[in-house]
This record gives C-alpha cells, structure tokens and sequence, in this order.
DNA sequence: GCTTGGGGCGTTCGAC
DNA sequence: GTCGAACGCCCCAAGC
C-alpha cells in the first residue's frame, strides 16, 4: 500500500462508496469553477465596457483595491478593538 | 464649478456623467466580486469536506485541471470540425 | 537530455562555469537566510521582552499590522494620484 | 485624566510610562521589519537573477532546504558528541 | 490542537 | 503572442 491515504482498508483499489463521493465532489467543484468562470467573464465584460467608455483599467482597479483595503482596515480595526477589551480583563 | 481647476474644457456636466458612470462601474465590480468571493467559500468548503474524508486535495485539484484540459481538446477538436464542414459548403 | 532547461549545450553534465555560478547563488543565499533568521530571532526577543514587561503580543502584533496597512494605503493612494495624472494625458 | 473612563486606577503616570514603552516596542519591531524586508528584497532577486540565467528556482529551494537539513543533522551529532564528552568526564 | 500570519506557487493581466 | 509583473490561493509553521 504504498501511497496516498488509506480509504479502504480491505484493497488498493478505491472502493464504490469513495467512488461514488469522489464523483460527487468532482461534480460540484467543476460546478462552482463554471460559476466562478462565468463571473470572470462578467468581470471582464465590465472591464472591457468601461475601458470602451475611455476609462483608465488600471487605475478602476486600483481604486476597487484600495476601496477594498479601506473595508479591511476597518474590519480589523474593530477586531483590535475586541482584543483590546478581552486584553483588558474580558470586560 | 465651484472649486479647483477644471479638468473638463467642454462642461462639467460631461465630468457629471462620468461620476455617475464610473460610480456604476465600481458597484457592478464590486457586486460581481463579492459573488466571485462566494463561490471561492464554497469552493473552499467542499475542498475542506473532501480532505475530512481523506481525500488528497492536491489530487483533486490535478484531476480537475486534466479534466479541464480534456474539455478544452474536445472544444477544440469541435472547433475544428465545424471549420471544415463550413470549408466544405455549411454541410 | 530529460529534464530541467539545458544549462550547457554539450552535455547533460553541468560544465565548469555553471557550477562556479550555482554554488556562489546557494552561498548568497545562505547568507541570506542566515541574516533573516539573526532578524527574526531579534524579533522574537522583542517579543518576549515585552510580554515579559505585560503587553499583550497579540494586539502588538495587530497594532503592527495596522499600521503596516495604513502606510500601504498611503503609498497606494500617492500611487493612485499617479494614475491619474499619467491617465489625464501623461499632464 | 481630561476624558474617558481611567483604565488604570492607579495612575496615570503609570499609563504615560507605559505608553513610552509601547511606542519604544513598535519602534523597534518596525525597524526590524524593515530589516527583514530589505533581506527579503534580495533574496527574490538573487533568485530573479539566478532564473534569468537559467536555474529553476524550485530545484535552487531544495537545494537550500537539503543543505539546511544536512547542517541540522551536524549539528545535532556535534551537541551528542559534546553530551558523550562530558558525560566521560569533561575530557 | 487550533488558529493566525508568512512564504511559495499558479494564474491572470497589462505591455511590447 | 510572448513576457514579466501583480494578485489571490494554498500550505506550513509558529504562537497561544
């Protein structure tokens, strides 16, 4: 048994129920990934219309990715808060 | 034109628009990257399930690729043919 | 020639100068590591001495990183400015 | 004390030394942050330089990891051999 | 043992 | 179409 996990402990060869979930989870990866595909092209759709309209791509994505790090920034300012109180006695 | 200089030698209406544009950019961006972001959970979960299952994700994530990569060869095989059929008159 | 990208047109073996080359690009970076890993030993030191003294590291740590994004987002937003400019007509 | 509620009801002088503390701590973790930055800095471009003569860097990373292992062991064999020194008698 | 941060890797996007 | 750089994702290791 020389590689990989073991998921059968009677034999090498993958058993029908780990086949059958191994499809299933195959199954819905591959779902998502063309979801996911679907939004890129969206994404890019939109990318493409605004640069057709004269705006700056690059600069739409740098304001999307600073307009991102603000979101954080704040998120993890309030968790520091938290941190804080707990740090301070749990109260 | 309240303050500053004007960036716009036509009219600020025009820079108006394209406030109003570019505001609707963003959001449509942003809208789609937080689907983007979704799917990525859940991609992430059903990753997380297979491996409590002791599957290798590593090899899933290799078997998704080549089953891809199959996908692509067949579409482009397709492609082909139907570029040789219209060559031979649309039949 | 199986594998890896052919470093000697001659031969599988590495010649001379290849080798003189690879073992001064492991030294500097041997070096390297040895300098990163003085800096991280420091910081662990750091560290230590100020749990010792009873700050909390975790909200150190958080306060670092915080202030880490804050420079981030400075340098992005001069960046942006950048684009800008460069995006109005390079003015 | 001009606002907000006193945290420390000792205080507050023990709070303004406290926060010379604090601000001496970050101080010193950024410098050294910055340190690592700079080492960090060079390595990616030893390594940039090395691929742009041909080296894969993931074999040079190996390498490196090996070699590390390799001195781990020496080492290791050098603190027995002291152990079985003094365990002898110093000698 | 769990969780969080850092490093490495693959992919994608823009430039030439 | 190719190239290099930037981004996001994954894994691992250190901290607690």
């Amino acid at each position: 048994m020389p590689n990989g996990k073991d998921l059968d402990a009677e034999s090498d060869v993958i058993n029908e129920a780990a086949k059958g979930r191994l499809q299933t989870i195959i199954e819905r990866i591959e779902r998502l990934e063309e979801d996911k595909a679907v939004i890129a092209g969206d994404l890019k759709e939109v990318y493409g219309e605004a640069k057709g309209e004269g705006f700056d791509t690059k600069v739409l994505r740098k304001i999307i990715a600073l307009r991102k790090q603000d979101k954080a920034k704040r998120e993890e300012f309030d968790a520091l808060l938290d941190l804080y109180m707990s740090a301070l006695g749990g109260l």
